[in-house]
DNA sequence: GCTAATATGAAACCGTGTTTCATATTCATG
DNA sequence: CATGAATATGAAACACGGTTTCATATTAGC
């Protein structure tokens, strides 16, 4: 056996699972267990937060304009290979891309420039469909 | 007239450009000038960066892997219009990138996935030429 | 139930960055 | 050059995200 679960543990990866697609910041989880029925800690927050992250049941990332790093569920699946993200600045939502125009791309600049892209950490930032919808109204 | 120029603020921007493309971080900053013949205060080099930045000399980024805010020496030129920029995760060297394909992938993702790229923002990350060659030794 | 391995959490700490405020510098004008 | 208003500097205190420490509590194998 390797790891001891704990109801704190259980928990936090509850409440970042039912935030489906959202992300969130380490002071927004310690401020949802601060008080209620199952307190957890500041310091164990961010001790479950590096676990889950490294365990892959989390995706860990910083942005400009959000103090902090976001975090968002992604349950173990290996959701970060093979494809780019795009990342909304208006609604900060992320979304997956997988498209051949990008495997496409991904060969040109290697090929082309000599570099190798790393997919999984390369975000590509803009505005989603709905916000430019909106006129940027969220 | 609008601005007061001053010693400090003349040294910082002439150390930044002496670094060419090559980034810096604020801490490396106030440790250049913590001693010399043109002491610069913390306080007053937070202040330049953030001025110099918004005065279009410097770029400001960040990226993980680095505490705090990186600069780069632009000196003025808008070079963050119209082109991406390749990060390199080994040696930390940016690189421009202007290039057909990358203006035809911008047009792909807005008409095909319908999302709006800001260029300026949006980073490759991956490994450049010289570091693949070297093994990853920098 | 017993025990070793591991997890928790309060408090103290660290690093990046900002605010405050008294003092100093810049520069237009006389 | 002298004056003075606008602006810049910098030490100290602060704010905030995140980590370390350490005593205590929980887990899970026996």
């Amino acid at each position: 056996m390797r790891q001891y679960n704990t109801k704190q543990r259980g928990a936090v990866l509850d409440y970042i699972r039912s935030l489906g697609d959202a992300h969130v910041t380490a002071a927004e989880i310690v401020s949802h267990f601060s008080r209620g029925e199952q307190p957890v800690g500041r310091t164990t927050v961010y001790r479950c937060l590096d676990r889950l992250t490294g365990d892959g049941m989390l995706r860990r990332y910083t942005t400009d304009g959000v103090s902090g790093a976001c975090y968002q569920f992604t349950g173990g699946k290996d959701c970060c290979r093979e494809h780019f993200h795009l990342k909304c600045e208006r609604c900060g939502r992320l979304e997956h891309l997988e498209c051949g125009a990008l495997s496409e791309l991904e060969r040109h600049v290697l090929t082309r420039h000599e570099f190798l892209v790393n997919t999984q950490k390369t975000v590509f930032y803009g505005t989603c469909k709905k916000c430019v919808n909106n006129g940027g109204m969220v």
